[in-house]
Formats: structure tokens, C-alpha cells, sequence
DNA sequence: GTTAGCACTCGTATGTGATGAGTGCTAATA
DNA sequence: TATTAGCACTCATCACATACGAGTGCTAAC
């Protein structure tokens, strides 16, 4: 049974440990002055809450530390999140005070926002186009046997990329198909935009077709790999912070799970539908971060949530701080991209 | 002075070095098989080398190691080029066996393939486009207020941004701009160009005003920026690999120094004008690379140097295999960008 | 000029004992 | 019955001592 004692015993462990990263012996609960009971007292409690799965010994004469099952609890039950005082939010939004010109600025200083306000280890992934929904498609001609292509989402994200095109293709042809392309791709994502254009075209013959089929090659190829890429890391070098991770080989794993990218992806990725994400040790699926946790939460744009961003560090951080600071830097995230589709002088997206 | 067994002898060191990480005694050198003196004048001979700067003792009673000074002769001098066997030529050209799409991946492939094969950490830095000579311009309308500036470099890179136009400029009227904007670009570097535009047009009132110098603004602000994200590294991990640096405090830096960037970056660029490039131990300007090597090499595009690329690694590195490597990276590199511009109906540039 | 021999140096590994934080258990206490 | 004082016990850590051995410099002999 977890006794209202049992919990003040095991918030104060948890608050001790992640403060000092030490194994915290009963005397020194028994000291803080909320605490009106004698270390023999919290000793019994103590043995109690290790029976129960919640703290642990790394060995026999040394304190206890919180498990995984004592932090999960913690952030269910214990936790309040720590507001921000003044100087934390200044300090963190002078990362967002300069003039962002593209996507990938904003996404690079997030990171290094989110790094250097935790730091910790800061991963953001960039808007998933493959949710966007398209508003019209532009085919340019920019040389001989090249054109390029420019999708423009409905919420103002731009992607482009170049596609060969058999030498006799007038511009006025590419702006005609453009018009019709653009028609039967609005407000589809890129993946339904693809088989439309399959289906919808599937008619046309010879040097059309060719075209056509380039294009949808190009497209569909690409879609994949720009995802890939669109991730990005800060503060790996926050690994060393923490005591617990001043391991060569612990931070070499670490380091190879992080250049591999598509890991990390898509634990990422596949958190967008809640606000926060928090996994805790274990509850990781990735072996590398078994000890490790991670928090998360999503940016949106407009009303759906189009890319993630979070930080890892040790089982034993400052859950409350790290939401409180997620929460603040997403926020400072929205009102940029608004703005930089709002704004009709100053900032534009690609 | 360096009599030809004197440099044997240090020739001996640093090979055995390389391949040990150890500090080399004088038996050691003694026992190889093309050396037919005993350990007694092998040590007499170090006591000069060591006296000439050639060598260093970590401590009294240890062997030797070789300076930066050595290194550097025995990179000007007593270093062969090691020939990759076929084994390792498959095992670099199997990464750039898969189909490019864009100039991204081929940067990424090249960090990895680099790193991996080296076990060292790599850098690349992309195509310069502030290098590259202009083809022409192409703006196009894809919103009420925001059109696409697409520039095409004479070697077929293409280099877009966005920029806000005044809602009421018509399709027609950007296309004839273009045309006017790509007569008077051709041949130019970006930075020219913006000068030329700038003298060219300044007699445009107006909205046509506006419209240019958002332009131009847009352009000259984000030349700065996309050079800086242009730049990767592979590898990262592989610092852990060298004995030397199982150091947590010299990780840390080496990591914060690479998530910096420009540090590296500036590096990088500077080397432009030679094949190869060999900065050993204190000949880098950058601290934390004083007790590192990094070698650097450049690739085509066309006829001028327009990217380098190259490894950072312990002092203590195989020159003459690393080299190689770069250098049939490097060919592999220029043929899938010749293939890229080539190649009719496969492979884009952007 | 080369080499054998030897005393010397010094980093590394190993072992030992002291220290102290922290525990579990028992018996006394409220 | 819950709490607490007291105490024996555990065990990681640290300081210190010792042994080992790779390697050196130097000298004297070849």
C-alpha cells in the first residue's frame, strides 16, 4: 500500500536524486523539514517502497535510487510543473527573437534553444510535409531538359525539387499542365496527390506520359529521403553532463543511435498525437536509451500538429522543468511560423 | 643531422606508432627485420632524434613518440601512398553505387562512406554556390504575395529561396523581369550579381522598386546562412576509437566544437586551393585540433574546386592510406556529378 | 662505431587497511 | 501498534605501500 508517508518519502527521494544524482540514504529525508520522523522510521519505508518496486540499492550499504516505476509514477502523480521565472523565459526567447528567413533556421535554433536551456540533448524534427495538404503544384522550366517543381502546402510550406523533361517542352506547356495539376492535387497530402495524378492522367500517351511519369517518380522517391534528413540534434555533447554518462562506450552508443537518425525518427515521429510524450528508461523501444528518457511534445501549424520536438537525457532530470520549458520554446515555435506566413514584409517560409 | 638510418629509425617509430597508439622503445625497432643494429644504438639514435625534435618522451623511463615535427616529415617526405586493394575500392565505391538525387545526399554519402572506411570522424562541406558563375534567373508566382526565385549556376546547381511580392505584379510581368534579371546575371557570382542588379535597376521606381529590393535583400541575407548549414559530419563516434582520446573532457570539446560549425567550416573553405591538404597537431589554428590531424581535399565541379572534404583524426593516422581514400572518394564524388548533369533521364541536381 | 651490461626511472597493477555512509535488525519507548 | 535509539555489519572509496617491468642513459668493452 502506498501510504500518503510513502509517497512524501518517495517524491523526497526522487527531488534529492534528480538534484544531486547520488543515492540518498534515510537520513537525509529524515533531515528535510518537512520530514518529522526519525531515519529509522523512513529506513522502514524505505525497505517497504524497494519491495514495492520503486526505489532501488546499487548495492547493500549504499542509499536508494528511484526505479523507472517511481519516476512514471512521479510524473503521473507527483509532478507540478515548474513554471518559468522571468529570466528563464527572456533567456529562452532570445533564441526566437531574431529574423527567421526559412524552416530550417527556425528548426536549428529550437534545437540549440532546447540544448542549451536543459542541457541536455535536444532533437527536433522538422515540418512532415507528408501530412501537409497540397495547394497547388508549379512546373518551371529553368534549362533545356530541366524544370523544376515547387509543391506549395496550404499552410504556406514550399518544397521544390528539379525533375529532367524531354528538351521540346514549351513553359507555356508547363504552366498549362501546372493549372491542371494544380487542380487535381488541392487539398490532398503528397501521397494521395501522387495516385490522383496516376489515376487522373493515366490516359495520356508518348511524350506527355514520359513527363508525367518522371515526375511522379521524382516526387515519390524524394518524399522518403527529405524526411530523412529533416532532423536534426543539439547539445550532444550534454551527454557528459550527467555523471551516470561519463562512460566512453555509453556515449559512443549513444552518438552511432544519434548519426543513424532514422531510429530516432521514428520514435519521433510516432508520438504526435498526444501533447507530451514521456518515456521513461525502459519504456523506451530503442536499446540505447533503455536508461534514458525521453520527453516530447509537437508543434502545429495551423490545427494540426506537423512536427515534433524533445529532449534526452537521464531517467534522473527535472521532468517539471523540462515540460515547462518544452511548452514555453512550442509556443515561441507557433506564434514564428504564424508570423511568417502572416506577415506580409518581413519573413517567409520555404 | 638526419643520416638515412636516423630516418629508417623514425620511420620505424611512426609506423609502428600508428599502428600501435604505444609509446615505441628502442628493442621494438631493434627486433624488425630490417633493422640489423642493437637495441643500444637504436636507443643512441633516438637520444638524437629526441634531441632534433623528431621524437618525444612521454615520460622518462617510456619509449617514444612521434612529434608533429615528424609527422610532417614523414608526410613531406618518407610517406608512400598506400594503393587500395580491390576490397577496399568496392567497399567505398558500394556507397556511391545507390542513385543521387539531390546534392544532399551525395554530401551525406560522402561523410559516410569517408567515415566509415577511415574509422575517423569526416566532414564535407557542400558546393559554394557563392563560387559558382550564374546561368540566369527565374522568378515565379506560387501565392497571391509570395514568388519562388529560382537561381540556376552555370555547373546546373540550382540555389531557390521565397521572397513577399506586392500582390498586384502579374505572372507576366516576373517572367519578363526574369528575363531582364538573367541577362544582366549570366556569368556572375551571386555576390556580383546583387551589384550588378543594384547599378542595373536603379533607376526602377515604384513598386518595381519594392519588389527588387526585397529581392535583393532576400538574396544577399540568405547567401550568409545556407553556406553555414552546408557542412556535415560523419562519424562523430569513431573519436572514441583512438585510445588517446578515451577522454571524456576532450570528447566534449571535440563535440561542441563540431556542433558549432563555423569554427570547422572556415577551416574548411580556406583549403580550397590545393589538392590535399595536411594540417598536423599545432599547425591547426582551431585549439581543440592542436593535438589532432585533419586532412582535407577538394573536388570539381567542372573545372573549378567548388567543395572540400576531408577527416579529422588523431595525430597518430595512416597519411598515406588516408589519402588515398580521400582521393578515390573524391573521383567517385566528381563522377556522380558530371553523371548528374549528364545524364538525361536520371539523375538531378538541385 | 657498435654493443653488452647495469643501475636507475617511473607508470601501472596489486594489495591492504582505514574511513564512513548507509543499512537491517532488535529492543526499548510512547 | 507505530516509532525510535542503538548497534553490528556491509561495502564502495580512498590513500598508501609494494612489486613489477618496460625502457632509458651511461659506461666500458669489443
Amino acid at each position: 500500500m502506498l501510504t500518503p508517508r510513502k509517497l512524501a518519502i518517495l517524491q523526497a527521494v526522487i527531488d534529492e536524486y534528480i538534484l544531486t544524482g547520488l543515492p540518498i540514504g534515510s537520513r537525509t529525508i529524515s533531515k528535510r523539514n518537512d520530514m518529522n520522523v526519525s531515519s529509522a522510521t523512513i529506513r522502514n519505508e524505505m525497505a517497504d517502497l524497494e519491495d514495492d518496486g520503486f526505489l532501488v540499492q546499487p548495492h547493500t550499504s549504499a542509499g536508494r535510487i528511484p526505479s523507472d516505476k517511481a519516476y512514471r509514477l512521479y510524473v503521473n502523480m507527483l509532478m507540478h510543473t515548474i513554471d518559468l521565472d522571468e529570466n528563464e523565459r527572456n533567456s529562452i526567447r532570445k533564441y526566437f527573437d531574431v529574423k527567421m528567413q526559412e524552416i530550417e533556421q527556425l528548426i536549428g535554433v529550437t534545437a540549440q534553444a532546447l540544448s542549451e536551456t536543459t542541457k541536455l540533448t535536444s532533437v527536433v524534427i522538422g515540418p512532415q510535409t507528408s501530412q501537409l495538404k497540397l495547394k497547388r503544384v508549379q512546373l518551371v522550366k529553368i534549362a533545356d531538359t530541366t524544370a523544376l517543381i515547387v509543391f506549395v502546402m496550404d499552410t504556406g510550406v514550399i518544397r521544390n525539387m528539379t525533375v529532367q523533361i524531354p528538351q521540346d517542352i514549351t513553359p507555356e506547356y508547363l504552366e498549362a499542365l501546372s493549372q491542371s495539376l494544380s487542380k487535381c492535387v488541392e487539398d490532398k497530402t503528397m501521397q494521395e496527390a501522387v495516385n490522383e495524378i496516376r489515376n487522373s492522367f493515366s490516359l495520356e500517351k508518348g511524350e506527355n506520359r514520359r513527363l508525367l511519369d518522371t515526375v511522379i517518380d521524382t516526387v515519390s522517391k524524394s518524399d522518403s529521403e527529405v524526411q530523412e534528413r529533416n532532423i536534426i540534434f543539439g547539445g550532444t555533447e550534454n551527454i557528459f553532463n550527467h555523471p551516470e554518462y561519463r562512460n566512453i562506450d555509453k556515449a559512443r552508443d549513444f552518438l552511432k543511435l544519434l548519426e543513424k537518425k532514422d531510429n530516432i525518427y521514428n520514435m519521433m515521429s510516432k508520438a504526435t498525437d498526444m501533447e507530451f510524450s514521456i518515456k521513461i528508461g525502459a519504456e523506451n523501444d530503442i536499446d540505447q536509451l533503455k536508461d534514458m528518457s525521453v520527453v516530447m511534445a509537437t508543434y502545429k501549424f495551423g490545427n494540426s500538429k506537423i512536427g515534433s520536438f524533445g529532449v534526452i537525457g537521464p531517467t534522473r532530470m527535472n521532468y517539471g522543468k523540462i515540460m515547462s520549458i518544452l511548452s514555453y520554446v512550442g509556443s515561441n515555435i507557433s506564434s514564428i511560423l504564424n508570423y511568417m506566413i502572416d506577415d506580409d514584409d518581413g519573413l517567409y517560409l520555404k
